[in-house]
Formats: C-alpha cells, sequence, structure tokens
DNA sequence: GCGACAG
DNA sequence: ATCTTGTCGC
C-alpha cells in the first residue's frame, strides 16, 4: 500500500529526513549478536524494463541458517541521488518485509545510517519506518573520510563527524586483508554493537551473511521477472 | 563555482 | 546498482 504513494521532490525528501530523524532512538544497545533472528534487505534494478524487486530473508542469527525469504516487485519512482537512496529503495524493501510471517528481528541495510549527510540514511530510515532494530552496512566509503583500518579482522578505525567530532561509523575489517566495510547504527542499537553483529555475520566473507542472502535472492527473482 | 558522492 | 571474459584459487 505504500509503493503506490506518490514519491516526493528532492527538497521534500530532505526535509522529510530532517523530520523523521528525530525519531531515530540510539540510546538502546540492541539486540546481542548470536541470539534471535536477523534479517537480509536488498534490492536489485532493471532500469530498462523500470522494475525494482527487493528481498528480505530471515537468519536464525546462532546457526545463520535462513528461516524464511520474502521478495516483492515494484516500479522505479526515484532516481539516485547520493543521499536519498532511501526514497528509492525503501518502498519496495517495505513489501517485502510486510510479506514475512516471521519476526524480523535486527534488520541489517546495504548502505548507510548516521554516518550519512543529514544523519539519516537508508538504515536510520528504515528503522523508524518499522520500528525495527536496523544497522548499515556499506562497500563503500561515502562522506566521511577514516584512516585505513588494521589489516587484522575486527580491526577498525573510525568515521568522524567533521563538525562536533563524533564517532558516526567505522571501517571495520571482516577480513584479514580485505577491504573494510562501513558500519553505522540504523535504530535502536549501539555502534559497538552494530560491529560485533557485524563480525558475527561475516564470519567467512567480507559481507555479512544477510546481505549476502538477500542480494542472491533479488537478484534471482530479477531475472525469473525479467528475461529466461 | 568545483569536486565528491551509499545503491 | 549495472554492463561483462577470462582467470586465479580453494
Amino acid at each position: 500500500m505504500n509503493q503506490h504513494s506518490t514519491p516526493p521532490d528532492e527538497a521534500t525528501a530532505r526535509s522529510l529526513q530532517d523530520t523523521l530523524r528525530t525519531r531515530v532512538v540510539l540510546d538502546e544497545t540492541g539486540p546481542a549478536p548470536g541470539t534471535g533472528h536477523v534479517t537480509g534487505v536488498d534490492v536489485a534494478y532493471d532500469d530498462e524494463r523500470d522494475i525494482v524487486v527487493a528481498a528480505a530473508v530471515v537468519l536464525d542469527a546462532a546457526t545463520l541458517t535462513v528461516v524464511e525469504e520474502a521478495t516483492a516487485t515494484g516500479r522505479v519512482t526515484f532516481p539516485y541521488v547520493p543521499g536519498l537512496l532511501a526514497f528509492r529503495e525503501i518502498p519496495t524493501v517495505l513489501a517485502a518485509l510486510e510479506r514475512l510471517t516471521a519476526d524480523p528481528g535486527l534488520v541489517v541495510c546495504d548502505g548507510y545510517g548516521l554516518a550519512h549527510p543529514r544523519r539519516f540514511g537508508l538504515a536510520s530510515h528504515l528503522g523508524v519506518l518499522t520500528g525495527l532494530p536496523t544497522l548499515g552496512v556499506a562497500k563503500n566509503p561515502f562522506t566521511f573520510h577514516h584512516e585505513p583500518p588494521g589489516p587484522a579482522r575486527g580491526d577498525f578505525s573510525p568515521l568522524f563527524d567533521a563538525d562536533d567530532g563524533t564517532e558516526v561509523g567505522r571501517a571495520l575489517r571482516t577480513q584479514p586483508g580485505v577491504k573494510p566495510v562501513f558500519v553505522s547504527v540504523g535504530h535502536r542499537i549501539s555502534l559497538d554493537n552494530a560491529c560485533a553483529h557485524t563480525l558475527w555475520l561475516a564470519a567467512s566473507y567480507r559481507q555479512p551473511e544477510t546481505t549476502r542472502h538477500a542480494d542472491s535472492l533479488c537478484r534471482r527473482a530479477l531475472s525469473e521477472a525479467t528475461g529466461v
């Protein structure tokens, strides 16, 4: 019911972020790694056919086995604008989450949360709209500079806010000698815990298992919805 | 004004 | 994100 609403223009989107951002909860630690459910969400596009497919995959956090999968298909209603990614992805992601019967638990997003130009990235946005604890794990640097973290798994370096000197995220090495991922808080979780979850979920690969499952599922669903 | 810029 | 061959390695 959400993907049918009219998308905002860019100026409206930015002011909407500034409004919604006041509802982010930053004083909760969040669930412990390895307990309950953890859900990965991701999106794939076919700009040609104007199609977007989102996937949500629920894992048992202790065993990292799949509990439930869901997908949703929609139309691309918002362009890619750095800083406004949520408006492009969230409608379809919400539709996929609504199709789940299991409790999503903690939601792991592709992209940023607090470490965003207006401190309200995709992970923050999804957290506020769903009320679920969320965190963001991005593959590439965005608006904050950082020093390279140490070479060992678990090494990290802070992403600092240029203005107030606050730590808004971390470049985290999930695999030895491999490019780090960029972790930031979304909603109802601490940065320490977000990093602990990321390391737990990325025991074997650079990216969290949640992201890997969601990524392959939405690509698979897109190709099945597009061509043979 | 110019460059940088999650997915 | 997506476009894409071969290639190195477990």
